[in-house]
DNA sequence: GCATATTTGTCCGTATGTATA
DNA sequence: CTATACATACGGACAAATATG
């Protein structure tokens, strides 16, 4: 029998650490230190310090030099910055997106998933498939480097919108526009798909600087 | 007086180690054995596995799961993927560049240097400069997370460069392209110059698979 | 298929430099 | 300015995984 170990020590103690920052457990702009967090995960420094650069790379803790690290905290340049990507990469995507790809699968299971949870008032759980609403979308390109991109830059949007409490607005509003992206993409439409999912962006965007401003008060 | 001390030991080494690869002390495919090359560079095993990281992350050495660290070996479908994603940001920063971007002095001056270089037959000099002059591209779109991702596939790009020989047919022809690029810009028809640029990087992109695939057999 | 040697993964203790109170 | 806390880097150790004969 094989021993359930699936990862090696950094992925999972990365895979904590991941999950610790995106649920708010480890507040924007903490500082980790090394000594505190090592012993409470009980692992060595080094380890930490090893996934501390696979963390530091995704965007999720910023640098300092000689100082440590901190939580990052996506600011309003951050959110513009990540919406541009999305506009380009998602866009695209879905603009040259062949008929029948198997992440077309994978979009309808997000949306009907997005509507039952949308019932039960599950908001953290639409927004959580409504990601993978959008993750599909960049499979459909077939790059292994746009995923991992992406990847990314969902990481560190979920960061930003962790701390933005009104879980509803944020997600709420969106399941039926993924809805109707994905019936005019199996309608053959990939142009006017492209079109909806920008303007979703734009929308989405806006709100999610509002959210930003008002608790910057 | 200061030392002159810049960065930390683990960018310092990075560095070495990244230059080592592009210019092919390091050959594609070799294993580093963290024992042999932390001696020889006289720096610990820790110290050294946080710069495998590094380089792991930009795309440059390959990781495998107990067995180490390779330095990777771009295929054609990273060539592909590569070119897919150049074509993505390059023409979209392009078709969208402000007219007076502080780049358009960057990109000016990498086209001059690489003509200047192209009478004195340099043409590593050359590639350089044409690189510098699409990552000027990039610059146009002012965007943080674009430029590290920038960064991150043409390090991988010069890697799938540097083991094909001839150097001249990968970097002469494009000295021009790049001028009429430049050209075009200026006189404010950036839909034409995303054109050029597209034009452009499906060329260099048959010319790169070609003389891959005459090194494979 | 087995025993052995090599290498990675991880931990610990410690020394040094740097930033902050 | 001193003291303190912490990040940076080192070297040694051992278990686990892998490769080798």
């Amino acid at each position: 029998m094989k021993k359930a170990e699936p990862a090696l020590l950094t992925e999972k103690t990365a895979d904590t650490i991941r999950h610790k920052i995106v649920s708010g457990e480890l507040a924007p702009g903490l500082r980790l230190s090394e000594a505190a967090l090592s012993e409470q995960l009980t692992i060595s420094r080094n380890t930490l310090r090893e996934v501390f650069r696979l963390l530091t790379q995704e965007g999720l803790l910023r640098y300092e030099p000689n100082r440590g690290v901190y939580v990052a905290e996506p600011d309003m340049a951050a959110i513009i910055d990540i919406y541009r990507l999305r506009q380009l990469i998602e866009c695209s995507a879905l603009r040259n997106a062949y008929p029948l790809h198997p992440a077309v699968e994978r979009m309808t299971q997000a949306v009907s998933q997005a509507r039952a949870l949308s019932l039960q008032q599950d908001w953290t759980g639409v927004g959580t498939a409504n990601m993978q609403f959008h993750s599909a979308i960049v499979d459909l390109a077939d790059s292994e480097r746009l995923n991992r991109i992406y990847r990314n830059i969902s990481a560190e949007l979920r960061l930003a919108f962790g701390h933005l409490n009104d879980a509803e607005l944020l997600h709420a509003p969106y399941v039926e526009k993924n809805g109707a992206i994905l019936a005019l993409l199996n309608a053959g439409q990939n142009e006017q798909a492209a079109q909806a999912l920008s303007a979703y962006l734009e929308l989405s965007q806006r709100t999610v600087l509002a959210a930003l401003s008002r608790r910057a008060r």
